[in-house]
DNA sequence: TTTGCGCGAACGAACGTTCGTAAAAGCTTT
DNA sequence: AAAGCTTTTACGAACGTTCGTTCGCGCAAA
């Protein structure tokens, strides 16, 4: 693999154990087997690690979103089979995906702006799906914001599991948070 | 309200705002309106801030925990009665809640390895309260682990949105929740 | 007269990053 | 295959900054 690559590979590793702030470039050259300024001869800059991380994965949650939306069955199906794709990137990518949701926050303006732009994006799809499988009385009508937090943080969580080998089977998962659902 | 008090307030405030480690005591002493040296008459160091605020909630929550569990009802009752007091506290007490969340990790051993200890007993409890539910035949039998935390992480979101005042209902939260569990 | 609090100055440590250099790797021309 | 040239990569040293914290002083309340 390019010097590169592993490098992204292990910020994200490293972002997720200590978190963004405290990962010093020091401790990411050591477990490459590097001195800190070699770091730089690939990379631009701490924060730019960050900014990758972040909008790649921000992307394939949104390229997951839009495959779901195009497939020409219900809305609840629609978000059944998204919450199985979130799920499985959750699960065989558990790294990223912790940077993407907790570190963010330290991503300097105006990145942050456009990174929550993003999100944002992101859950009023969310959202209207689940209204629309509300309105087709597949689920129980609640407040879809708090249905939706609900489901999101439940998500969150797995990436935790995950980098413990404590994977959880997908369909039991699908089956507690669906019967929630529908109530 | 004691200086000393103020500072604690704020510190969680602070450290929930940015996170432990991009937290700086200068940052802190803005806020309060002190010289940075100045804290140092009130507290002893910025870890001993941390260790307060995780541990003080630690000990809340266990007590929320003891106290559901000698209540003369049945497990599934014991776990809505715990699952309505922890959603007060988070929506009460959203800074506090953060910090013992998401910062613990930051405590310096041994404190990190205490932490942990009573975490893991708080779950226990709740892991076990969970299975009797289920023995009961309140709860439909899914693995426990995997029930708990889709539960905890749920509760885990409420503070951001506290923290936004956007307070959830607490009926209709408790509702989502439990219906998911008796699927 | 003691005690507690706020402060300015300063400390050593750790941080992200830059720079010049030297070795290594790759490519082109013999 | 060898020689010469270019580009890439690793490095030690060092930079300016920020960090948590200490110390001693002065002031105000008790």
């Amino acid at each position: 693999m390019l010097t590169k690559d592993k490098i992204y590979v292990e910020a994200a590793r490293l972002f997720q154990e200590k978190g963004y702030a405290a990962a010093s470039m020091r401790d990411l050259a050591e477990r490459l087997q590097l001195r800190p300024s070699s770091l730089y001869s690939h990379i631009r800059s701490k924060e730019n690690l960050l900014e990758k991380i972040c909008f790649d994965n921000a992307r394939r949650y949104l390229q997951v979103m839009e495959d779901c939306l195009q497939r020409p069955v219900s809305a609840a199906q629609k978000v059944e089979q998204l919450l199985r794709r979130h799920i499985r990137i959750a699960l065989e990518d558990p790294t990223s995906i912790t940077v993407f949701n907790d570190e963010w926050r330290h991503l300097p303006q105006p990145l942050l702006e456009r990174f929550l732009s993003l999100r944002r994006q992101y859950e009023k799809s969310f959202k209207q799906l689940l209204e629309e499988a509300m309105q087709e009385g597949a689920f129980k009508a609640r407040p879809p914001q708090l249905v939706l937090n609900t489901l999101l943080s439940s998500l969150l969580w797995l990436h935790r599991l995950a980098a413990k080998d404590e994977k959880p089977d997908e369909d039991v998962l699908v089956g507690l948070l669906f019967e929630g659902l529908e109530g």
